[in-house]
DNA sequence: CGGGTTTGACCCGCGC
DNA sequence: GCGCGGGTCAAACCCG
């Protein structure tokens, strides 16, 4: 109990802040997904109703996810990631895709770094039968991801994209995303959080969230397996899982984030482009544009591999590059489209990265992105 | 009422 | 084989 009672008293404080950037009303803790994360409040649950409204958010800025762009990883900073993916795309043209836009500039970025956990590739043709509801996963089940029928693997064989990014930064995503557990993690002070999206039953996609603490500053996000259904369209968003996240009539659409997962590529209806690409372009990415996710393993011993993509400033430009385990660069990520010469090309056909928009604060009881979590600071 | 979160219990992979 | 620890379930509860 102490124990948990430590947890809860990490320093995860911070994203409890991070609410009010879109909220009018007061953050409650039961407003925020990392509620439970945060330090136990002496106050009541009327206290908390009662306490002073924060000044009204203006309409976000989207510098302010500037530190929560998974496109950062694909676009780099000056590229234009529409370029990249068709980029991509055409050496690696699976999936349609959407319309392109064009991106405005990127605001600058804090650094960001993106691991690439490749616990294996999802072929494309296993992922036709997602269970309907969210049942107890079965280790027969979780080999859908990798294709391999092995119990054993159920854990190591999906791909994961673990991002850092700082506690400062904030954005989210268009998916909505559903708590669904929380724990402490043995060596870290912070409980990691369990959230899988809600957008879709069926969808697979997860996304695990902790503060580091190495870095208190520094959230880490998983990514695990890949939505399998559409990207909700604006409308959607607006109506049902941003329906409680704009409360007045200014509903900022923050940038773009990319989500990754590694699950089911072959019925993923290659989503519509979101009416309101405001923030899409402002990523630099179209929407569920498959993108890339280097295919690093090929049996269990690589299942942990992992690349890295940091920023970099190279002779003042702002270069993403692709690390391996070891920190070693390997090829700036500008050249993603032509990371077959570095990957398995089955990989690269697998949209398992795909771009989202990032949609807006939740309110108690509204589905919440992950990302959003980063941001309530 | 239907969506969410919380949280203790359970399952299972993995290391020893 | 056993125990640990991470991941998930699901009942209870909250909220609009």
């Amino acid at each position: 109990m102490e124990e948990e009672r430590h947890f809860n008293n990490c320093d995860l404080g911070v994203v409890k802040c991070m609410g009010s950037l879109h909220r009018l009303s007061p953050p409650r803790q039961a407003d925020i997904p990392f509620a439970a994360l945060l330090p136990p409040q002496p106050q009541t649950q009327k206290e908390k109703t009662m306490m002073p409204a924060p000044a009204p958010e203006p309409a976000k800025k989207p510098d302010a996810d500037a530190g929560w762009r998974f496109p950062d990883v694909c676009t780099g900073s000056r590229q234009d990631g529409d370029e990249l993916l068709k980029d991509l795309l055409a050496a690696h043209p699976p999936l349609p895709l959407p319309s392109p836009r064009s991106p405005p500039p990127l605001p600058p970025q804090q650094q960001q770094q993106l691991v690439v956990t490749a616990m294996d590739v999802p072929p494309p043709q296993v992922h036709t039968a997602l269970p309907s509801t969210l049942t107890r996963v079965q280790p027969s089940v979780w080999p859908v991801f990798g294709g391999l029928p092995n119990p054993k693997r159920r854990r190591n064989q999906m791909k994961k994209v673990v991002r850092h990014v700082p506690a400062d930064g904030s954005s989210s995503d268009v998916w909505a995303w559903r708590k669904y557990g929380q724990k402490p993690i043995k060596g870290s002070p912070c409980p990691r959080g369990y959230y899988r999206c809600s957008s879709f039953k069926g969808c697979m996609a997860r996304k695990q969230v902790e503060r580091s603490h190495l870095d208190p500053n520094t959230f880490i996000l998983t990514y695990i397996s890949e939505h399998n259904h559409a990207m909700p369209t604006h409308s959607n968003l607006l109506a049902r899982t941003n329906r409680h996240m704009f409360p007045s009539s200014a509903a900022p659409l923050p940038p773009p984030s990319v989500v990754v997962g590694g699950a089911d590529t072959s019925n993923v209806q290659h989503q519509q482009p979101i009416p309101n690409l405001t923030s899409m372009s402002t990523a630099g990415l179209s929407p569920m544009t498959p993108l890339c996710m280097p295919s690093m393993e090929q049996d269990d011993d690589e299942d942990k591999d992992e690349l890295m993509v940091e920023d970099m400033e190279i002779a003042g430009e702002d270069e993403l590059l692709f690390l391996n385990a070891d920190g070693d660069y390997i090829a700036p990520l500008e050249q993603i489209s032509s990371l077959s010469d570095m990957v398995d090309e089955s990989f690269l056909s697998s949209p398992w990265v795909s771009a989202s928009i990032i949609a807006d604060q939740p309110a108690k009881g509204q589905p919440v992105s992950g990302a959003d979590l980063l941001k309530r600071q």
